[in-house]
This record gives C-alpha cells, structure tokens and sequence, in this order.
DNA sequence: GCCATTAAGCTAATACTATTAGCCAAAGCC
DNA sequence: GGCTTTGGCTAATAGTATTAGCTTAATGGC
C-alpha cells in the first residue's frame, strides 16, 4: 500500500484544477472527482480535509486570493476613471479565465473554519483596493461603501450574466461592457457631486 | 391505494412553494422534498415531469412569467429616470420575497424541454419591458442593447451580493440601493450624450 | 538499528440523492 | 360491466458524502 503524499494543499490545489476544467465548474465539484485525480479512494481524503464543504472554503481561499493580487497588480499607479476601468477589465478577465475559481469566491463564509480568518481578511483587502481605486472620484466619506457596492454589483452582475449564458443576442459583449464601465465612471462621477 | 390527485402544475407549484420556504432554496430543491410535500413516493412524481431538472425549468417559467407580470405593472404609466427606478425597486423587492423563485430565474434555458418556447417568449418579454423603460434616456439604437445590458448587471449584481450575503458591513443597504439607482440614472443618462 | 507512535491509506457500512423497471389498482370510456 | 389509461406503489441501480475501524507506511526516541 504505497502512499500518494496528499497533503491539505495538494486536495484543494486538485480541486482548483477541477472547477476551472470541469464542466459543472464550482458547483458541480465532487470528492469522487478529486479522489480520482489524486489516485486515491474517497474516504482518504478526509485525512486532510473536514468536509467537501471546507474543501469549498478552501477553494475560496485560494479564488479570493488570487482575485486580490490580480486587483491590486491591475491598478497600481493608476488613478480615478482609468483605475476603475482597470479594475473592471481585470474582474472580468479572471471570471473569463478561471470560470470556477470565480464562482468559488461567491461562497458565503463560514464561522469555525480553520480558514474563516484568512478569508474575513482577504475579503477584507479586497474591499480595500476597490476603496483606493475609488479615491480618486473625491467622495464623501458616507458615500463611499454606496460606491464601492454599486461597483461590485454592476461588475459582478454582468460577469455572472455573461457567465450564465443570460445575455441572449451575441451583441458584441466587449463593447457592451466597456459601455458598463462608462456608465459607471459617469454615474460614481455624478455621485460624487451629490 | 388512494390517489393524490397530481398533476404536473400541482407538483409545480409545490417546488415553487418549497424553493421559497427552505434554507437550501433553489440550489437545495429535492424530489424527496417535493414527494413528502405531496404525500406521495418520490418515484411518483415522474408520472408528472420528466426530471428533476426540468421541474427545475418549471419552477424557472413561473418566476420569469412572475418577475415579468411584476415589471410591467411596476412601470406602467412611468417614464425615464423614475421608470427605472421602479423597476429596479420591484425587481429588488421580488428577490427579497422569493428568493427562491428570484434564483429560478437565472437557470440556463434547455432546447427539447417543451418549456423552451414559453421560457424564450417570457425571457423575450421581459428584456421589451426593460426596453421600454430606458427608451425615455432617447438612446441611439445601437446603444440600446448596451443599456439593458448594464442595467440588468447593476441590479441582478446588487440582488445577488444583497442575498448570498456578500456586503460585510451592514451599512444602510437601501440607501445604497438607491445609490445604485442614481449611479445608474447617471451614467445612462451619459450614455444617450455620447 | 529497533521499537513505538503517528499518520495516511484502505474497505465496509450508512444515509442520502435521482432515476428506471415493473406491478397493481383507481378512474374514465364505450 | 369490462377495457384502457393513468397514477400510484415497491424494488433495484447508481451516484453522492460521511463515519468507523483496520492496516501499514513513515517517523522520532533511545
């Protein structure tokens, strides 16, 4: 009985593999899918794992972190409008690419997860870029979480849209987004003016 | 043997009923629940639908026919700037009621389900009502589909982050609602100037 | 270098899920 | 009243996660 040399690392980086390549992406994630890629039984993999649960979390982990440092590296040394836009490009081009990664990171946390800090944290970070990259617009203070939410939801929303197969024509999709980033440029720019 | 009395609409409106009132919501819906609900074995149920999946589609064709009846009376006699808030208002409050049937909504269409035709007609519908409310920012038609577009991703975006929990903070999620709204009304507006 | 402990694999079993096959009786039609 | 259709049932299959308990490989102490 020789032994694969599984560690908790190795499980989630297997299942970060699987939602970007399976066709179910994130939601159709499965032990028996990961277990067979690690060359081993199901039950094994509980000796590093709590639950495919956690095993979600962990993937979360890894999407939200990855989501921050592609953030932050798309918007330093820029400012104001082009820094939303970057931002924005830059969201959309990590769904694009990593379909389930992204997904993974809509996961709501857990309390009592060996990984509910870090991701409190990460989280937490990531709000922060999106408040620096809003810096620029010179909003008052009360308004700037209403910024930061309409930011995220207007990106989010069409990404997943996009995702999801829910923009029925094939209108160029590019062009539509980039109109996205226009009315929000615009729109952030009137809010800050209120 | 005494028989239930089913019919496809009845075990319909069961799943409509239960992806309302269960924690797991739409994600959660189960035959096993809806059969407990009917009082009936869970293999029953295929007298009256094919699959699981496509009761899933059912409980999608009454959300979608739901949110469109919604709209259309939300905007009725309104035009521009309020018509949109409207709709997004009544779009927002739908999800916060049914949670359930809101995510329904969002499930990708499947071709050879004799739902398919009602679910692209209702769908159709749906984005001709949004239409018509942006038609008072007299945009120019090519700009049009970018618009609904956009609309769409803000508020679907905003609904979704609202229910899955993602604003950390609970900062005033109406005002930024209504934030949202006025970021939109904005930036739409700019988007008819250029 | 051997021995004891820890840790990582295994099989087996349980409890869910959907789905199909085949049976049986209730309801409706002629 | 009998025949057909239809709506229920049980049983069986295959898939999922999870727990329990066993066995053996790797490792640390002396």
């Amino acid at each position: 009985m020789p032994r694969a040399g599984l560690s908790r690392a190795a499980v989630t980086d297997i299942a970060v593999e699987l939602v970007d390549s399976a066709p179910d992406g994130f939601a159709g994630l499965t032990l028996a899918a990961v277990a067979a890629r690690a060359g081993v039984a199901v039950p094994s993999l509980y000796k590093h794992i709590g639950s495919l649960a956690e095993l979600r979390r962990a993937v979360a982990l890894v999407g939200l972190s990855e989501l921050l440092r592609r953030s932050s590296a798309a918007t330093v040394g820029v400012a104001g409008p082009d820094a939303l836009r970057a931002l924005g490009r830059e969201l959309r081009a990590f769904a694009s690419g990593h379909p389930g990664l992204y997904a993974a990171t809509q996961v709501a946390p857990d309390l009592n997860d060996p990984t509910a800090l870090a991701l409190a944290q990460v989280a937490h970070d990531t709000v922060s870029v999106v408040i620096s990259v809003l810096r620029g617009f010179g909003l008052a203070d009360e308004r700037c979480v209403d910024a930061v939410r309409a930011t995220r939801a207007s990106v989010h929303g069409f990404v997943e849209l996009e995702a999801h197969g829910g923009f029925g024509m094939p209108d160029d999709v590019d062009r539509s987004f980039e109109a996205l980033l226009d009315v929000l440029v615009a729109g952030i720019g009137q809010l800050a003016r209120t």
